[in-house]
DNA sequence: CTATTTGCAAAAGGTTTGCAGATTG
DNA sequence: CAATCTGCAAACCTTTTGCAAATAG
């Protein structure tokens, strides 16, 4: 369901886009793929600057948005105003909570292929899609 | 397709959600729902200001926050960091251009009634979900 | 008359930017 | 070595907040 990076595919991956290898690039893209979250910037910095304490919040924020322009992660918007990153580029769904600021994958095969082969048979006019999103809302409870 | 309010129906929707009747809430709810975008709180405020300069931006702000906690309106995430207003509460489909930073309404029946039958059918565990929204990302041409 | 709303301006909070120094290829 | 990246801090921009005056019910 979720591909595991070891520290050589992360730097071959990078190589692949055309970014430099760097010490802080790594960390990140690793932090980001080992997260069952979704973190935030500044919830990557927050963990990776206990052991990394050089780290800086900009640098968090311009190798995320590196990464996205390259296609390596997605963006999720929640009920925050914050923007939340998405390691995982495979298609599901989130759950995103309305009573609290939690998105939760929520995988599921027979609903994605649902929409994948409906998009196949079906032509928007003007627009060529690329890539799609379904925000499932409600409350979670237990 | 798309209900359109006359000033007395809007002063029996505010009314029925307990909200006070203010000149700026007509103001701001008509515009909303006359417009064919997908307006942010500053494009409303720069419309409405050219015919009513002492509206102020910030009652523009508190108002779309108690229409969005009312239940009267939808918030849009585009590519730009800004919020988007959807004065549409039917079930429809955004197409979010990934060259630019409009958003578009995409309304189809057909694939509307597909998701909402899955859903019906489906229930996820521990989650009630009362809402859901389909993004579309691509490049719009012509 | 009381509670709510407005307008204004200041503050907040997330994100971006500029630049000198460090690092990568 | 040239190009890119980092760290730091300041700037930016959208949104929120506080408060006195105005307005709605």
């Amino acid at each position: 369901m979720f591909t595991q990076f070891s520290i050589d595919q992360i730097k071959d991956l990078l190589k692949e886009k055309n970014l430099r290898v760097t010490y802080q690039r790594i960390l990140i893209f690793h932090e980001l793929y080992t997260s069952k979250e979704h973190p935030t910037a500044e919830m990557i910095y927050g963990i990776l600057k206990i052991d990394h304490p050089m780290l800086s919040l900009g640098t968090v924020y311009k190798t995320l948005d590196r990464f996205y322009k390259s296609g390596l992660i997605r963006k999720i918007k929640g009920n925050d105003a914050i923007v939340h990153y998405d390691a995982d580029l495979n298609i599901h769904t989130h759950i995103i909570s309305t009573n609290s600021n939690h998105i939760i994958d929520y995988h599921n095969e027979e609903l994605n292929l649902l929409l994948v082969e409906y998009f196949k048979s079906k032509q928007i006019e003007n627009f060529k899609i690329t890539d799609f999103e379904l925000n499932l809302f409600g409350e979670i409870v237990n």
